[in-house]
DNA sequence: GTGGTCTAGACCACC
DNA sequence: GTGGTCTAGACCACG
């Protein structure tokens, strides 16, 4: 079963959004494995006091790009391969990247800088 | 005089909070100083096609913040001290490092892969 | 449902205030009660030929007020307790009559034509 | 000379305005009459610490209701009849007295609460 | 010309 | 359907 005992969501991002990064990066950590139960929509709801529809919108999502299975009546599953894994892996880590090395760029930081940063944030 | 020849707002992001982002930036990286001019509502909307209300509660957020200082009917100036310029940096990098760090984090990257993606997505 | 009935707003003073002024004389007169509904932005927005804007402004002061609850996706209450009442009464008629009889004593009359006035206008 | 000794502009409302209705009081409370001498406008903006264009505003509008004449170069004169007092004394209680019997109505007041409290904030 | 503020309209996440 | 928020345009006082 599928694990959100470190989500919290944050304001200002949609929080459908955040559901679907957090099992993408579930996915990419290899936390969640293919096959893997889904929570239902009526106990995850309850279990981070949110809308069902909103739990349900995140599912709809991940279902049309094809890395959820459900059928009505029954629970749902991950199902995913290799491929995707690495596609998704791509795609998040090119998102955050090129988005935080625009922003140190432009505040007039330097390579070395941003390395040195990494090593100071990181715990 | 403030330049904004980079600015190029995105999608998805309020573009009033870019425009902030822009100046703090430009602070951070010495491209701003105190004492400089700020473009006038009209003209900046002009320039940068945004409706001059935009232009309005970014420099009114950056007001009350205390790094512009403003009077009705005369030009706005940037004023600020170094002690802010070291708040602001820090705070732009806590914002950017810690939200791409947890990222990262979350994806079951460590730190040594981190460093690495800095090398491979930088330029 | 609280009513709008005999709301025509007046050139000159802001909508919004005239808005939060009828709600509050309402509550005095006790036509508004804790825990009435309130109309939606849109419903009022479309009865009073106003923008919904201009509603929720309103709206939003009101609840910073502390005399409105509202949550996103439901409808608006009003809530607030007999101390509320009375707070609010003294503060419009504080302000109704120091405007007036400043007025009044500007126009050089006395206290005696102004009651007579009140006799006059009065119906 | 018109005097301007008691005149301190509240928010909310146009100055140009208050200005406009500080010597219609005066017209009719007798302390200003036909014939009167204006200040300039460069002096009663001196005085009360408002734009000079903001006078002319309200000189202009007067003007333009025939309650002052002025010719360039020379001073302004208040110039008007005693049929124009009436008039102006009628239309400002009417407007007076209509706003605020409207708003104590409105807050469930009767006539004689109208009156004690004319008793009550009157000095 | 400047900044300050009010109203207008559209869009979004959410119930 | 609801409320929240961002952008758009107009008007005002002021230098």
């Amino acid at each position: 079963m599928i694990s959100f005992d470190n989500f919290s969501p944050q304001d200002g991002v949609p929080i459908y959004m955040q559901i679907i990064k957090h099992i993408k990066s579930g996915i990419v950590s290899k936390t969640i494995e293919s096959g893997d139960e889904l929570p239902s929509r009526r106990v995850l709801s309850a279990l981070l006091g949110i809308n069902p529809n909103t739990i349900q919108k995140a599912y709809k999502m991940l279902e049309d790009e094809g890395l959820i299975v459900s059928h009505t009546g029954a629970k749902s599953y991950m199902q995913f391969c290799d491929g995707d894994v690495d596609r998704i892996k791509s795609e998040l880590l090119r998102i955050e990247m090129s988005s935080v090395i625009n922003s140190l760029k432009h505040m007039g930081l330097e390579k070395s800088e941003a390395l040195s940063l990494i090593e100071t944030y990181w715990e």
